[in-house]
Formats: C-alpha cells, structure tokens, sequence
DNA sequence: AAGTTTGACAACCGCGCAGGT
DNA sequence: AACCTGCGCGGTTGTCAAACT
C-alpha cells in the first residue's frame, strides 16, 4: 500500500515553464477555474504535472500578483508576523495582498533572516513588544505536539497553536468550568489567549468567506457576520488543529457548536467588544495589563446572552481602576433562548475604548 | 577572462489532512 | 474502518544572473 504519485514523472516537462505553457494554463483556468489540478493538464493539453500547474497559477499567473520588492512597510510586518506565527507562510501572505506564500518564504529565507540575524534581533525577545515578550508559554496543542519540525520555529517559541478566527465581532469566551474564586488563575488564560486570538485574527478571510457562503454553525439558522463568536473560532481552533483546513464547511458546523471544546478552550474569560481584529490593529503593543479576570457562570455557554453588557461594563471598571483584576458580579447573568440574535450590548465603553478602538494609535491614546 | 560564490526566485517534493467511497 | 484522492503547506533543491576573486 502506498500513496500514488499525483502524476507520472516519466514525460512530463519540469524546470522552467515555457510563455506557451503559461498562456494554455491561464487560458484553461479562465474557462474552467481553479479545479481538478490534477486532470488538468490532460484536459488542458499541457504535458505537466498537476501540481506543477497548480504552483505556476498561484504563485505566478494569477490575477492581482504583485511582483517587485518587497516594500518596507510589508517587510516589517512580515518581521512581525513572523515573530507571532513562525513559519507559516501561507498565513502571513494572507496579509500581505499579492504576494505569495513562496515569495515571502523566500525572502525571508535569502534575505530577511540574515538581515534579522546580522542585527542580532530574529526573534529575540528584546525586538518584541515588551507584553508579548512576557507572554508565558503556552502548553503546545495536539497539533503542536504532531509537528516535529528539525528546525525550532518561532511558533513554538511563543506557544502559538492553531489558527481560526472571525473579524468585526464580540468577543465572547464562556465556558462550561466553574468560575475560579478569585480567578487569579484566569491571568495566564488570558494573555495566553490574546496571543492566540492574534493569531486567530489570521483567518479573518476564512470567516469571512464561511460568512458569506452563510455557513451555520448549527444548522438552525442563517448566521450573519456581526453573528459569528470568537468562541467559534476557538473552539475550532481546540478541535481541528490544522488552520488551513478551516474553511471548509464542515469543519465549522461540526465543531463550533460543540461544548466540549468550549470547556477546554478558554475558561472563564470575557475579552468585552473589540471593533477591528486586523493583525495590523492587534500588533499594536498593547496598553493595557492583561490581568483582567471576567469569569462568567457556570453551564452558560451560549454566544449572545444579555451578559454581553456586563462584561463590557466590567471591562471598562477595570480600565478606570489601573487594569487591576476585577471579578465580575455574574448573579444577574440569564441565558438567553436565542443563539442567534445580535446581542443589544449596551456598553458603557467610557475610559475603555482604547481597549476596543484601534483606529488612532495608541500614543494618541494613551498620552491624551 | 575564467572560475567561484552569492543572491534571488522558481519549481519540486514529501507529507498531512479532509472528504469521499 | 480502511483506503483513495485532491489539495495545500513548508522545506528543499535547481537555475540563473550578478558579484566577487
């Protein structure tokens, strides 16, 4: 038994790709789209290997590739999101419009790691944002724990797992775990889970795209954007393991709604309401501490319970008293029947909306 | 001028995963 | 449950031109 090759590799072209070539396989994909690599260089006349056409069409011949240099502003944020995810190039090109996983992967591998290392700062923690470089380590997830990658990777530096995430949305972490007494225990949780929801941050086209293909978690209802939870998201990001596998229908409706990833994904933890998840936004170097402890009832796992408010409420409580940790007073918290309706939120954000407003930068916030 | 090294980038390869049967 | 297929990913190699010796 044994995995069949995808094509045959006596007769078939391979090296550089020919003007011809590339002008049959464009031509073919205008007519036929992106499917069935594998039948189409057959259909398509081309004496190539399936994979091979699939590399030349999304690394060179599709539409909106930038070439070029690389510009300083996407350099840093390649530096950047390098330092958060490691190696995964095919989500850090996600936020780098136009360009490719393989181009960034290899300007980093000819280019930015010497540069990085010459500097002495290649993810060394005195380049990181000072918070982040205090980050704990996480527990290495399932996932983690499978890849044994020879080579250490940022990712595994910072503990960072897997990748989900939604953009635009409340951010809404129950938990089925019994709310700690203090929830001092809770510290860690979060800033592990801000770490995480960074990353998660990632597959904010993911989520769009199930969004707009109007994937229910459920099955009971049509989901809009302002709708979908980032407890979604993680508890996806428990459950699967591998991002890139996420948008696929399934994996969401088979999972999102499942408690038991629920309860081992973020216990207790309530982030308030954050307006922009865009990886630019969330890299900003946080002004606040992120000790704030929000644990919420027992059993009450659904996503838009009127609740909302309260931990909003309790969010900005915290920002006026120096981020120190507050528990919340969850003896009013009452389920609500419908997982599906955008939850009222009346948010008192006042001395809190630097918390949820990236817009201006955070000098401008915090100096006044 | 010739040979060697380096840099940039394209392309290949093996593997893991999800979905289908 | 087992197997096969298709896809996508990260790591690696190949190629070529420029720079260097």
């Amino acid at each position: 038994m044994g995995r069949t090759p995808c094509c045959s590799k006596e007769g078939v072209n391979r090296g550089a790709w020919t003007a011809q070539e590339d002008k049959i396989l464009t031509q073919y994909i205008h007519t036929h789209g992106e499917k069935g690599w594998r039948s189409l260089p057959k259909k398509a006349g081309l004496n190539r290997c399936g994979k091979s056409c699939r590399l030349r069409w999304l690394n060179y011949l599709r539409p909106n590739i930038k070439r070029g240099n690389i510009s300083p502003d996407e350099e840093e944020l390649i530096i950047k999101m390098h330092r958060l995810l490691g190696n995964r190039w095919s989500l850090i090109a996600g936020r780098l419009p136009g360009r490719t996983d393989n181009e960034i992967k290899n300007y980093w591998n000819t280019y930015l790691s010497k540069k990085l290392l010459t500097m002495g700062t290649s993810n060394s923690e005195s380049q990181m944002p000072k918070r982040i470089a205090s980050w704990p380590q996480l527990p290495k997830t399932s996932y983690d724990m499978k890849e044994q990658s020879p080579s250490k990777s940022c990712s595994e530096d910072y503990g960072v797992s897997s990748i989900h995430s939604v953009k635009s949305c409340e951010i809404r972490l129950d938990s089925e775990k019994e709310v700690h007494p203090t929830g001092g225990e809770k510290v860690a949780d979060i800033s592990n889970s801000w770490r995480q929801f960074l990353e998660d941050s990632l597959m904010a086209d993911v989520a769009e795209e199930l969004l707009i293909n109007n994937v229910n978690p459920n099955n009971d209802c049509i989901v809009q954007p302002s709708q979908i939870q980032p407890a979604d998201a993680f508890a996806l990001s428990n459950f699967s393991g591998d991002a890139k596998m996420v948008g696929k229908k399934s994996m969401l409706s088979h999972h999102v709604d499942s408690s038991l990833a629920l309860s081992s994904s973020l216990p207790g933890i309530d982030f308030g309401m954050i307006q922009d998840f865009s990886v630019e936004n969330l890299l900003q170097p946080a002004p606040y501490d992120v000790d704030i402890v929000c644990p919420l009832v027992k059993g009450q796992n659904d996503r838009c319970d009127k609740g909302d408010g309260d931990h909003a409420n309790c969010f900005a409580k915290a920002a006026e008293q120096g981020m120190t940790q507050i528990i919340h007073d969850n003896t009013l918290e009452q389920p609500r029947p419908c997982l599906r309706e955008p939850s009222p939120c009346p948010m008192d954000l006042d001395g809190f909306d630097h918390f949820f407003d990236y817009e201006e930068n955070w000098e401008n916030k915090t100096n006044g």
